[in-house]
DNA sequence: TAGTATCTACTAAATCCTTAGTATTGTCAA
DNA sequence: TTGACAATACTAAGGATTTAGTAGATACTA
């Protein structure tokens, strides 16, 4: 079965229980990153298409129900970065991690995480070809 | 005058302009990255709708109309990564560098580039915070 | 038990995005 | 000058996204 890919929102909620683990429609609609105000209603809604679409899942804890991740955070996000360097970036990944940057004033312990991040890759790519 | 973002595919468009220059629909058409085939005049409406928006503008060439950004690379995706940053990766950029390498394999060049391109980050910021 | 608060289910409307057809205009060749 | 071709202008439809209202169920409270 394929899945569509998460819209905007549906992206935030799922990076919402990434983060916090499983949440209720009303955790959620107060945590939502981009902080805008919503109905309680509308986060609602998001959640049951999310589940239809095989986004979410859901238990229920009294008569609230408690919203989690049915995919990783890898499985959505590494084909809509692949999408993004190529019809954005047109496959040209420095360029993409520029822009990154670009925007957002690093704090020290922020550029040593991604240092070692590209020596991860670095490493990775190494086990591979010798 | 508060320019609304652009779509997918429009940004599509303006990844054509920004790299090759000013473009003819026909042009444009036959050169987006994500390679779906699409009615010449998909593409026409699209320009179109574009340059409502200020996106773009044209000047005749003959019959034709060449098309040519009006909005620079990086006013565009600023604040585009700036939300996906917020909105998705929740303010951690290392991580959204990581999403960002992992799908892709690097060749040892564009290693190189993305090393240059943290050096750069890490040198502006000592000019400010010495 | 009557009232209030909370939660889900269902419905729906506004907007945007993508797609493309039809009509019109203009150019060039035979 | 007529026909073929190429381009734009205009129109519209289908679907996704976002938003939220109303109704109904359930539980707590005075």
């Amino acid at each position: 079965m394929k899945r569509p890919r998460p819209s905007e929102l549906e992206l935030q909620i799922l990076s919402v229980l990434w983060e916090q683990g499983p949440a209720t429609v009303r955790a959620i609609r107060e945590v939502l990153p981009d902080g805008k105000s919503r109905a309680y209603t509308t986060v609602l809604t998001l959640v049951q298409i999310m589940e239809k679409k095989g986004f979410v899942g859901h238990t229920a804890q009294g008569q609230a129900h408690v919203y989690h991740p049915l995919v990783t955070r890898r499985q959505v996000l590494r084909p809509m970065m692949r999408d993004l360097l190529k019809n954005v970036f047109r496959g040209n990944p420095a360029q993409a991690v520029q822009c990154l940057l670009d925007g957002s004033r690093l704090g020290e312990d922020e550029l040593a995480q991604i240092r070692q991040v590209l020596r991860d890759a670095e490493d990775k790519k190494r086990e591979k070809n010798p």
